[in-house]
DNA sequence: GCCGTTTTCGGCCCGACTGTTTTCAGTCG
């Protein structure tokens, strides 16, 4: 959670330093150092002794973009919990201003405009000015034309504000926990429960955190109350605020305990969903609001209980709407997808394009997590920002993936990319390069303020290339910051279903994207779905048993998700393209 | 601030878009 903490501290200060005019390349290194750290496998646990120190220091400064300067930034911060320089730069300017940042269309200099001329020094600040007919007017004489979307985009990020996404959250609980238990309790009898173990993509700001060990419990107390400066425990829980994603955001862990006879309701109670619970209360014919916590559901597990109502253990990630207890009823659920299921991972990026690792890093990475086949997708030539591969250097990348895959036992590397979806729907490479390329994932990365129509066509356009194996991310979305482009999901279903291309979700946090209620139709419709991680650093194939998550609440069959192919029927899909 | 050297300082991923300041600054990906 240091490490977490430290490199937060860095992009922070990076941002501040652009805000405050500082050369863009010392903003840029900050920026590069937080990734570098964030992507490493480096512990930030230190003892007093100048061995230790001297040998942490090595370690630091061996990382790619990572200095002495900024190595001993680490080590103070280690020892002190923050750093001179941290503490030098925003002494000078508010820690919320940072918040501004996640404005579409807002930049360093506009920021800095607001803050000097409007006294404007958060988000809640810029909302309630635009909101305030005077203090808008002075707005769009500072700003100009782009005021008129810059407000639509404040507005967007004020009514998303009360649904954190997902990633926040989790990254948080990792931190506090070490560790994530949905699905049996950890270490202290900790499960986590509410949205976050029904797979939703955004959540309310109140998490429900089950535990039974009152030491455990006090550890967690203890540790919330060492690492975070802003928090504060009320009747309604731990309340901690997280900067992370730009706005700032009230996150309450509410802790609740059980014991060995209150474990089975208690897990059902508080994982909800409150229309899936009343449906069953409804089956019970009972209206009593503490229908859960009467005698006769004591001492029975989860599953007892929906013995009790006739029905199979329902997993958590479809209790939502309440219907899904008709379909258990009557036997309709069909079989989901689940974690172990994943062998394959079709999207990963290498140091050729902006991931952290080489090939077979990437390779060894993926052996160690169980799969049987991944493919290397970096991106293509459009897509400068991630160093994107030109021709000539997709030719020569194909070659190397290809020595990797023969000399690295245990898994099948595909050689692939991912290829930039252009505005008209073609792609970023010709039909020369596209028919080396073992698998091509088609993406959309810029452009996306296209209207429903344009952006529909440009993503059919794209399935119909005969070379296109998944369409990446169809929709681009940014949890919580850029809506992405709107897609009529059920034309590119069909679309989809009938050149045997599959829709991807992937899995990136700050993704998830197709989302669950867009998957639905696909799965309706019964096209083909790709599980990816989007791998780019060493945590990521921690991805996809989120991705998973979402895609249990869509009720994917693992039949239609390529992930759980075997490596022959990857193959045998794969080939079409050759008939 | 980092890197890679022609070892001590210059270069650092960059093209497209937008609006307007009509020649470029600001932002995005």
């Amino acid at each position: 959670m240091k490490k977490e903490r430290f490199c937060d501290m860095l992009r922070e200060l990076s941002v501040a330093l652009d805000i405050l005019g500082e050369d863009k390349y010392k903003v840029q290194a900050y920026r590069r150092a937080s990734s570098s750290i964030k992507a490493s496998q480096l512990k930030f646990e230190l003892d007093k002794q100048p061995e230790s120190i001297r040998f942490f220091e090595e370690k630091l400064v061996s990382l790619p973009y990572v200095g002495k300067k900024i190595a001993a930034k680490a080590i103070e911060f280690i020892n002190e919990g923050v750093f001179s320089e941290y503490e030098r730069v925003f002494s000078k300017i508010p820690i919320s201003l940072i918040e501004l940042s996640s404005v579409q269309g807002l930049g360093p200099k506009k920021i800095r405009k607001l803050w000097k001329e409007l006294g404007i020094t958060s988000f809640d600040d810029l909302y309630r000015c635009l909101e305030d007919i005077d203090c808008f007017d002075r707005f769009k004489k500072l700003i100009g034309k782009e005021a008129k979307k810059i407000k639509e985009n404040v507005e967007f990020l004020w009514t998303s504000k009360s649904e954190i996404p997902a990633w926040i959250v989790l990254d948080l609980l990792i931190g506090i926990l070490g560790d994530l238990p949905f699905d049996s309790p950890g270490e202290g009898g900790v499960l986590i429960a509410g949205e976050l173990r029904r797979g939703k993509e955004t959540v309310s700001q109140y998490v429900p955190i089950l535990y039974t060990s009152d030491t455990f419990f006090d550890s967690i107390i203890a540790k919330i109350r060492s690492n975070f400066k802003y928090n504060r425990l009320d009747e309604s829980g731990y309340k901690i605020a997280v900067f992370r994603g730009g706005v700032k955001r009230d996150v309450v862990l509410r802790f609740i305990k059980y014991g060995e006879n209150d474990r089975g309701w208690k897990f059902i109670r508080y994982t909800g969903s409150e229309n899936h619970l009343l449906r069953l209360q409804e089956i019970a014919s009972c209206k009593d609001p503490y229908f859960f916590s009467s005698s006769k559901f004591y001492g029975l597990e989860e599953k007892d209980i929906y013995n009790y109502f006739a029905l199979p253990f329902i997993p958590p990630e479809v209790r939502e709407s309440g219907e899904e207890i008709d379909m258990a009823a009557d036997g309709a659920l069909p079989p989901l997808v689940s974690i172990d299921d994943i062998v394959g991972d079709f999207h990963c990026h290498t140091n050729a394009s902006d991931g952290w690792h080489d090939i077979e890093e990437v390779a060894r990475l993926a052996v160690s997590k169980g799969l049987k086949v991944i493919a290397i997708t970096d991106h293509s030539k459009s897509s400068f920002m991630a160093n994107g591969l030109s021709e000539d250097r997709i030719i020569e990348h194909i070659k190397r993936i290809k020595t990797a895959d023969s000399k690295i036992e245990g898994i099948k590397i595909l050689a692939g990319a991912e290829v930039d979806i252009l505005p008209d729907g073609s792609l970023d490479f010709g039909d020369d390069i596209l028919s080396m390329l073992d698998i091509v994932v088609a993406s959309p990365h810029f452009k996306l303020d296209q209207t429903p129509h344009d952006a529909t066509a440009r993503i059919i356009k794209a399935i119909k290339n005969r070379f296109t194996d998944i369409i990446g991310h169809p929709r681009g979305r940014i949890l919580g910051k850029r809506k992405g482009i709107e897609i009529d999901i059920r034309e590119i279903a069909l679309c989809a279903k009938i050149h045997n291309v599959a829709l991807e979700l992937n899995s990136q946090w700050m993704r998830l994207d197709l989302d669950s209620d867009a998957l639905k139709i696909v799965n309706e419709v019964g096209a083909l779905v790709a599980i990816n991680s989007d791998f780019h650093s060493r945590k990521d194939f921690l991805n996809s048993f989120y991705g998973v998550k979402v895609a249990r609440r869509a009720m994917i069959d693992k039949k239609v998700c390529i992930n759980c192919w075997s490596e022959d029927a990857v193959a045998k899909w794969l080939s079409r393209k050759n008939g």
